[in-house]
DNA sequence: ATTATTGTATTATATCAATAATACAGTTAA
DNA sequence: TTAACTGTATTATTGATATAATACAATAAT
């Protein structure tokens, strides 16, 4: 699994959204447990105390629990999960869509624009 | 004219981005003066150096050139406005595509989601 | 019972972004 | 000629991020 951290922004929020993104697409399983936190942070080769921090987010918005001497565990609130991914669609279309048509490009182009993107 | 500086990136990189969506978008006339580092940073509310910083960042990609005691000046090289906005047109649709994919969002969705924005 | 593994807390250090306060040389405007 | 304004350079300080090295209590595994 690539863990893609560049060092353009700050490391613990890459590997929150990373996270967050194989939580929401279905690549960590509902209610499963996760590999340990120093597992965690040798796959994405960062240090375990940046890679705590960013589970501890994950902790706040209630996308994992934490059993102190057992492990991180996948939320199995499945409501939360499709909320959560529909939100963050939402959001990732509209900051797209407002920066494109800052740039002065109209829908139909944007949508042409789409259409040529392999997916 | 607003400047939405936020503090989850470097304030500099959003002068930088704010600037040159400015330039490349026409709000800032091709051969024209801007205003000065003091009042750019007076407007944008952030210290004069920091503005400074992003200028140079400009001058780096040929979008202002400086002349040291008269002032900065958006460049007259209209090609080269028109060929930075596709590219970072073409750089936003592929960063927004590769994340819709990787939500499991289909092409066919992502499409209606943008026909429901407004612009 | 003992050992290994778990999340978590603590402390220290290095680096970078940002701010701040000045300073200077060259140009423009008065 | 003077005074004001230009970009630019320098130095110092602050705060946040990241890393590092440990430590500890609770649990699981042996």
């Amino acid at each position: 699994m690539a863990w893609e951290i560049k060092n353009d922004r700050p490391v613990y929020i890459q590997l929150v959204e990373e996270l967050e993104m194989r939580i929401l697409n279905g690549t960590y399983t509902v209610g499963t447990k996760l590999l340990s936190v120093r597992d965690l942070a040798g796959e994405a080769q960062v240090n375990p105390n940046t890679m705590q921090k960013a589970l501890s987010e994950l902790e706040k918005k209630g996308l994992i629990s934490s059993r102190r001497t057992s492990g991180n565990y996948i939320t199995d609130d499945e409501k939360l999960i499709r909320d959560l991914r529909t939100e963050l669609a939402s959001n990732e279309v509209g900051e797209f869509c407002g920066k494109v048509k800052k740039l002065g490009i109209t829908k139909k182009e944007t949508i042409e624009l789409i259409n040529k993107e392999d997916f």
